[in-house]
DNA sequence: GTAATTTTGTTTAGCATCTAAACAAATATA
DNA sequence: TATATTTGTTTAGATGCTAAACAAAATTAC
């Protein structure tokens, strides 16, 4: 069973890895623009969360409020977000233009294909089966949150 | 069914985030030195590969050879890795020193905590519960793996 | 056996991304 | 109204990556 494990948590960890190299490239969803990953999770966020400021954009993606100005200047530029509220210079709100919204639905569908096949065998498993699967996930999701939590109260 | 996929799918990308914003940190395993993750990741990848060479190295890593040169030539210089075979100044051989494995250990050991509680529910789970988990992980690396593949002759 | 080709590793310049810190501007609180 | 807090921006400097030019060694072709 040991070894079964560490096959398993040698898979999970190829799969994280994996995933960091197919992101590596920079893609363009059909908007003229070739995105870096950094530039399309953000717009990803943005799409996610309605009228998101700076400050809890930065909370959500784990980085600072000095890095995501700097994505969103380069993401406004492109005319791909847009600074709402500007009436008042603080507390910008943040919003997708047509074209990030284009590549909001791009990215999505492109992680939809990456799991299209997980996905079909996940289906077809039994109601048992599928719960572990789920309680495995949240179970992962619950540990790494906590260890992002004393990383921020501790640095 | 569609939007318990979702979920699970949303709770999979939450964890490939989560990995990224918890490694972003650089850590001590004990020797004095603050790594970060590409150095402590080519750590690892040299533990687990006896005699292993740059080039081979970046296709593991799935980057150039330029970079894992440039990696190597700081950790050589913090005598972490050892260049073996230096009568010969091509085909170079890397393994850890005796510093650079405790990094290995710490960094295994950091692995499987992440993992301990999400490990205990998989042990407990029935032995076709288990067949489930590990048939999507291994149809997740195939199919990302693939993705690499087709990116690589592609660009 | 020598010449041409391929393989391997290194260096360089330049780019994307991030942090920390200093700052400016607006808002909230005393 | 004065002070403190919140929010967003800018800057300098660091890491890590690529592409390309290069050097050195090994392999292949003739």
């Amino acid at each position: 069973m040991n070894k079964e494990l560490q096959t398993l948590i040698d898979l999970f960890l190829k799969i994280l890895h994996l995933y960091s190299v197919i992101n590596k490239k920079p893609k363009d969803y059909g908007t003229g623009d070739l995105l870096y990953f950094t530039e399309i999770h953000t717009i990803t966020m943005v799409g996610k969360n309605k009228k998101i400021n700076v400050t809890r954009l930065a909370e959500v993606m784990g980085v600072t409020k000095g890095a995501i100005s700097q994505t969103i200047k380069k993401l406004v530029s492109k005319n791909l977000i847009l600074k709402t509220n500007l009436r008042n210079r603080k507390e910008v709100n943040l919003k997708l233009s047509e074209k990030g919204r284009l590549v909001y639905k791009g990215q999505k569908s492109f992680q939809k294909d990456i799991f299209t096949f997980a996905a079909a065998l996940y289906k077809r498993g039994t109601p048992e089966q599928r719960d572990l699967v789920r309680r495995l996930f949240i179970e992962i999701v619950a540990n790494m949150q906590m260890r992002v939590k004393v990383q921020e109260s501790a640095g």
